[in-house]
DNA sequence: ATATCTGCAAAGACTTTGCATGAGA
DNA sequence: TCTCATGCAAAGTCTTTGCAGATAT
């Protein structure tokens, strides 16, 4: 479980250390970020948090731990189209565990949902056994997008 | 059927008018090299086609047509995680139907697959009515894809 | 000590916008 | 005719790269 004092999750660290990188003050404030804070942060989301209590950070540096930490897999990157990546660890700290995303095409929200992720994982399994016997492809990680308008934009029109 | 003429696919033509939208020579070829070529092309691939049959076309009006078609729903507009966003006709002239993506994270490629596709729209549409009702979420479209490493990747480490 | 990391500035890539000209209905 | 579409150029975003100084181990 996370520490609160603010040292950051102690997994991440020993995670991210044992792949070979150092940890540095920024890269602490970046996993720090992203472990307490709700989903699909962007780079520059991520930047204005750190910066709160790491006013020196650069964005350069939060773009390129991000690109660390996709490459190790402790980050999922995201596009929902909107021209912009989101990020998001792999592994949450209250194990909310596998979840895919609504987008909203009206206002930009995202919603997570869980539902109905059981059978949908089932499914993913199958098809990606089929996939790998087929087409020789090596699965690594899918993405699952529902995308429409949420409830507030509905009516908007 | 589309005509092969080079006057291009008339259903489109017709959709496309009958949103209101005047059919010039730019952006029957934009329907054209959609109608004609596999999918999956980025606007400077469109560009470059039509700039072969017209030469004075612009990348900006490629832009602004796909948006066009985009919005119409006649195409769809696929992010695959690289920067550049992908278009592809919504209902292909072949009928080729609902497929999803392989993505490789190596090389780039794209696989269409089509298989498994029945199981997965069955569930898809179910999960879908389960979150319209759950989220009040009215669901336009969705998106499945798997990434990974294909074939030819594998090897190179 | 030294290989790695950082932040700034500049560059790069993709996409959008402003505007005067040109074309469709 | 009169509105809509086009293409060029410029601007806007997000992201990456180059480099000298700072830092972790």
């Amino acid at each position: 479980m996370p520490w609160k004092d603010g040292t950051g999750p102690p997994w991440l660290h020993g995670k991210f250390k044992g792949c070979g990188y150092r940890m540095t003050i920024p890269r602490q404030g970046i996993l720090d970020v992203l472990n307490e804070t709700a989903d699909h942060l962007s780079a520059e989301d991520i930047y204005h948090k750190v910066h709160g209590a790491y006013p020196s950070i650069g964005l350069t540096t939060v773009y390129r731990t991000l690109e660390l930490l996709v490459h190790t897999g402790l980050v999922y990157r995201f596009d929902f189209g909107d021209g912009r990546a989101r990020y998001e660890l792999a592994e949450g700290p209250k194990s909310i565990g596998h979840h895919h995303h609504l987008v909203c095409t009206g206002c930009g929200r995202i919603i997570d949902y869980t539902d109905f992720i059981e059978e949908e994982i089932e499914l993913l399994k199958q098809t990606e056994k089929g996939l790998t016997k087929k087409y020789k492809f090596r699965v690594t990680n899918h993405l699952i997008q529902f995308y429409g308008l949420c409830e507030a934009c509905q009516g908007t029109g």
